[in-house]
DNA sequence: CGTTGACCTGGAGTGCGCTCCAGGTGAAAG
DNA sequence: CTTTCACCTGGAGCGCACTCCAGGTCAACG
């Protein structure tokens, strides 16, 4: 079990988007302590750290609920979190793919302007 | 001369885009025919793209409105320019081995996703 | 036991980057 | 000439993803 602030050091999201992240649902609701105070499973910091991964690869929190509502659902949405996953791993390529381009036009900008110098 | 439709046809950005870049200084204050309506400039075309990929790489536009004042600055703003540019450049790279780490951790879960079934 | 500090809730506020709207003027096609 | 369409302005509104705040409750250390 881990405490707020052992999860915000684990896993870089501040205690203000743990807590937005379980008031939209795609945290299930947490375990509490007898205070009422969070305590986070094991499972729980698994599950932030795939969130981390889908967001810096910017997947929208939209998307991410659904996927959160598949692995709720259980084994026999595999093929679907397959899919969504594979869909946005051709996101994720894309964006590299964008990337790259425009970094060989930034390249032979600063190419440019040394050879102007 | 190009008219907005013209612009917005040519650089993907929504005329009203263009509006709010002029409005904030990033574009310099651009020519108008008699009535008022805008007449976009060559340059102001290729400033566009240059903008187009800076913004499509990241670049917040604080820093482009920099970015922008230097141009503006003339030739003397080149090493400043340069440095602006590396700089970015940094961040790309950095947003590409990010983007690629994480893939390979997408890769990894559809992996074992698809192990599982 | 007291004090400090972690944590709680509900709800308002923020920053970014547009996007939309109302109400109007001039351009351009038939 | 008329109608339609592109464009104009200033300003309000929006979507996303948090982030902050007030006002409070418990925990944990010395």
């Amino acid at each position: 079990m881990y405490t707020p602030a052992e999860v915000v050091e684990e896993t870089g999201f501040s205690l203000d988007t743990l807590r937005y992240y379980e008031k939209i649902g795609l945290l299930e609701r947490i375990e509490r302590n007898a205070a009422g105070q969070r305590r986070f499973s094991e499972e729980d910091v698994g599950w932030l750290g795939m969130i981390r991964c889908l967001r810096d690869t910017g997947m929208p929190i939209a998307m991410l609920l659904r996927f959160a509502e598949l692995v709720r659902g259980g084994d026999r949405t595999i093929p679907d979190r397959i899919r969504l996953l594979e869909e946005h791993d051709r996101q994720v390529q894309a964006q590299i793919a964008n990337l790259t381009e425009r970094q060989d036009y930034i390249h032979r900008k600063i190419s440019y302007y040394r050879s102007v110098l």
